[in-house]
DNA sequence: ACCTGAACACCGTTCAAGT
DNA sequence: ACCTGAACACCGTTCAAGT
């Protein structure tokens, strides 16, 4: 065919197409003459919208990125913005929780990432947190975040009574059913964990108040 | 050569060069190909000591886990046992950042992952935590330190004054300094982030005693 | 500019063959 | 039991060739 008249592809669906790929498989299953099949070209055509697979890989997790919100912080309380950042993150990370070891990289030069990190680090300052204080912050929450949408804690186990010997591992019997309620007990030890993490912080800088500056 | 009389290898040896590949080269570095050759073999001898590159990768990672001292739960008092097992295990994946994606999967069926499982959860449970509230914590702690470790927070930002505009991004003029002191920055995190927790903690469940039960 | 097939140097894994 | 080389179906990426 050579080249078409009107372009068969573009970032935007090459993106789209690798990102639904990757969700339904896992980052290992993204390949790129994989990718180029499911889209209906050969392998190489990706070459001409990407340099590399990695450039592919940065424009997906910016995507992911970009669907935070974090408007939160506009109304100046430091609380009410870092909870609402932190609960946006979580859920664009774990709808797509395997792009997240690549994400968790950190921003790098994707546009997305630094308009969060940029807003985030902002809102807190404007808070009248220092800005030492309050890269530590962004950088807790990350963690948080990030560690939460990376994998199911309650997943983490397998879903077989007799997996876990009651001699060897006495406190592990009923870890078999975390499976089952997977969804609920990860929501849970986010939320939970957030909610002391900002409490603890405001215990621990009680000079920055809770109003704004 | 076909079989020697003293084996060539064996899965202490396979799991040291593999982890030490990991650590040097990345993940990706990891090919059956290469980590044989490391050891003097050809390829397909790995195949002799493990089913898949997957179970060898599951020895790696219980390898790693199998250095987090819980010990820290035995004198009974529940913020003891929890920072020091918190610290242990960041610093156990710290020091092998590379192989945390793969880790952070879940214990599944590993020996050294049940075994911190059941000693974090029995410690907290003992020192009078509801199982409900102990799974929680026991989550909260493997998000947080789990994200710590899976990439540098101040790496994230690229170590060159020019990378991020400042008209974009209005707050992120220092953040190309972050490189350069990202030791420090993220353990900071890591410890007042922590501390933050476990005080939060102690907020919300004053019911659950710090001297045990 | 944007697609193609052929080619290169890789992968994980299987298997028959050797001792 | 434990190693080998050959083979299979894959990879990411380059490149000359087509329009």
């Amino acid at each position: 065919m050579a080249r078409p008249r009107k372009p068969l592809l573009s970032r935007a669906r090459i993106v789209a197409a690798a990102l639904a790929l990757i969700d339904a498989e896992g980052l290992t299953a993204l390949s790129t003459r994989r990718l180029a099949a499911e889209l209906g070209v050969s392998g190489p055509s990706l070459y001409n919208h990407f340099p590399t697979k990695d450039a592919l890989l940065d424009a997906v997790a910016d995507t992911v990125i970009a669907q935070v919100d974090v408007t939160a912080f506009a109304d100046g309380d430091w609380r009410t913005g870092l909870l609402g950042w932190a609960r946006s993150y979580r859920a664009a990370l774990a709808a797509h929780p395997h792009i997240v070891p690549f994400l968790a990289q950190g921003p790098g030069r994707r546009p997305a990432g630094l308009r969060m990190a940029d807003a985030a680090f902002g809102g807190l300052v404007d808070a009248g947190w220092p800005p030492a204080q309050a890269t530590r912050v962004c950088a807790m929450v990350r963690y948080f975040v990030a560690g939460s949408a990376l994998g199911s804690f309650a997943r983490g186990f397998v879903d077989d009574p007799g997996a876990y010997d009651p001699d060897t591992y006495p406190h592990l019997g009923q870890a078999h059913l975390l499976a089952e309620h997977r969804r609920r007990v990860d929501e849970g030890a986010f939320e939970a964990g957030l909610l002391a993490l900002v409490d603890g912080l405001a215990l621990h800088h009680p000079q920055v108040r809770p109003g704004g500056r």
